[in-house]
RNA sequence: GGCGGGGUGGCAGAGUGGUUAUGCAGCGGCCUGCAAAGCCGUCUACGCCGGUUCGAUUCCGACCCCCGCCUCCA
């Protein structure tokens, strides 16, 4: 039975979903106005993963991640760089996508764009305001009246009145209370806008979320994910506008994935301390950062260092060097009565305990190695498939260099010559020649390996 | 200030009321021309103080420290 912490009631809870054999989930994806750094490939990566666990245990799954194409900081972004906001949303639509498939990350079912989905919005908004959830203020801003919604804080813990003693809260004019959300913004000048009922404007940020999980997933949804920022307000809110308008349950387990943090401190953009995932892919190649993310539990804190990832580096080389001497055959059925199997399940059933899931793919490791059995190396491969790792060819993984671009590295050719050389001379004993080409490779990053097939090399 | 999450061996990172997590690094050995990889063996733990218990890293309480949310943020 699969368990799945849900944020909602802080604890692990038996997964039974809405209709039997199927699951919906919505995740919240990018603002689209800046490239990835790895706090979004974490969320990118974790929910790939328990999608695709969730398909390895037979589920339907429809899985929605949404695009912000359309918000404040866009729209700045896109005046500072004099460019039209349609060009700038594209751009890094189609970064975040490299990104993705970089990182193995499969395509969501639906990846909606709020900008396509203004109407649906609008509708909601109306429905709100009659409802009298909500309001429009007299300069042309829609807000939502957040006390007459009474189970507002019950996803972040947060009581109105907790919320009002902090002195963080914005004042506006406009609203009839300082914590009341925007549902529609007002055009200036200028803005990007589209008609509505209350006047040129555009959405708020929540309400594009609560639109379009209704849309793709209906007005009730198995699973909502995204990063532990979003609890409040965001997640916070959308159940205010979602259940306002339904009256009835919006989602029934809400997941928040843990920070990437650099020093102890979550990686942030207003922090500025955030690594890009093309930044860090320069030196690292993407299946070391999936191995990484996955390496830590996903709802637990991930220090981010180059050490780590280094160390995430030499673990993941152990894994494909057990493998190294095998031909797999892909289509194989995972054979679930096998006691590494066994153990894998249950650990990716106790809420996607990656960890320890991992931690059977090196003890399926040591097997290997010390038995060279094929079925085990099947079964190492097939299990790392689950978390989207191991597929990759190992010759090529193991001699994969991360920078092409980079002068200092040494190509294959380069390397093979070597190697050749080494050999003649180990044939003709002269090994301090020999030695010496293998020490200049290993300068430059190249491990030899002499074996009985042969010599062999991977990078460092 | 309010609410919430943590402190595990050199590092990373799971977990458990009593038995090896796992990986990297270290040390000894086997293998190797020498290495590398692999294999065998091995050393460093559970913030602090009390309590419950036959027994606690694991449960309870106090304390110290770190982090997050309360404003945009994955």
């Amino acid at each position: 039975m699969l368990k799945i912490y849900n944020t909602l009631i802080r604890d692990k809870q038996d997964f039974v979903p809405l209709t039997p054999g199927k699951v919906k989930i919505y995740v919240c994806g990018m603002t689209v106005y800046d490239y990835c750094h790895l706090g979004h490939a974490r969320v990118l990566v974790v929910f790939d993963m328990v999608v695709r666990w969730l398909r390895a245990r037979g589920f339907e799954v429809i899985y929605v991640r949404n695009i912000t194409d359309i918000d404040d900081k866009i729209i700045q972004r896109a005046l500072e760089n004099h460019e039209a906001i349609e060009s700038l949303t594209g751009r890094f639509i189609q970064a975040m996508e490299q990104d993705a498939t970089a990182l193995g990350v499969e395509r969501p079912t639906y990846e909606p764009r709020a900008t396509h989905f203004i109407e649906n919005m609008i509708t909601m908004i109306e429905k709100l305001i009659d409802k009298s959830l909500a309001y429009a203020a007299d300069n042309g801003d829609v807000y939502y009246a957040v006390h007459q919604f009474p189970g507002y804080g019950k996803l972040s813990g947060k009581s109105l009145d907790d919320l009002r003693a902090g002195e963080r809260v914005e004042i506006d004019a406009n609203k009839k209370d300082p914590l009341d959300f925007v549902l529609w913004k007002s055009a200036k000048p200028g803005e990007p806008a589209w008609d509505s009922p209350w006047g040129r404007g555009r959405p708020g940020w929540h309400i594009e979320c609560s639109a379009m999980g209704e849309h793709f997933l209906g007005e009730q949804f198995d699973i909502h994910g995204g990063g532990q920022d979003l609890q409040f307000p965001h997640h916070e809110n959308e159940i205010a506008q979602s259940e306002g308008a339904h009256d009835h349950p919006f989602v029934n387990y809400w997941m928040h994935n843990g920070f990437v943090r650099v020093d102890s401190e979550k990686m942030s953009k207003s922090l500025g301390n955030f690594f890009t995932v093309r930044e860090v892919l320069k030196n690292y190649q993407p299946e070391v950062i999936r191995f990484f993310i996955l390496r830590a539990h996903y709802r637990s804190p991930l220090n981010y260092s180059d050490q780590h990832l280094r160390d995430a580096k030499l673990a993941l080389d152990r894994l494909y060097i057990a493998l190294k001497d095998f031909e797999i055959s892909n289509n194989d059925e995972i054979d679930w009565t096998n006691d590494y199997a066994q153990t894998f399940m249950s650990a990716m059933n106790d809420d996607f305990n990656t960890p320890e899931a991992i931690a059977v793919l090196f003890e399926l490791a040591g097997t290997v190695n010390k038995t060279q059995s094929n079925s085990h190396a099947a079964l190492l491969k097939q299990l790392g498939g689950i978390l989207g790792l191991l597929q990759q060819t190992p010759q090529l993984y193991l001699q994969h260099n991360p920078d092409e671009s980079d002068k200092e590295s040494i190509s294959a050719e380069q390397i093979e010559r070597m190697v050749q050389k080494r050999l003649e001379a180990r044939k003709s004993g002269q090994y301090a020649e020999a030695d010496s080409i293998r020490q200049n490779l290993m300068d430059s990053g190249i491990i030899l390996e002499d074996g009985p097939q042969g010599t062999t090399w991977r990078r460092n």
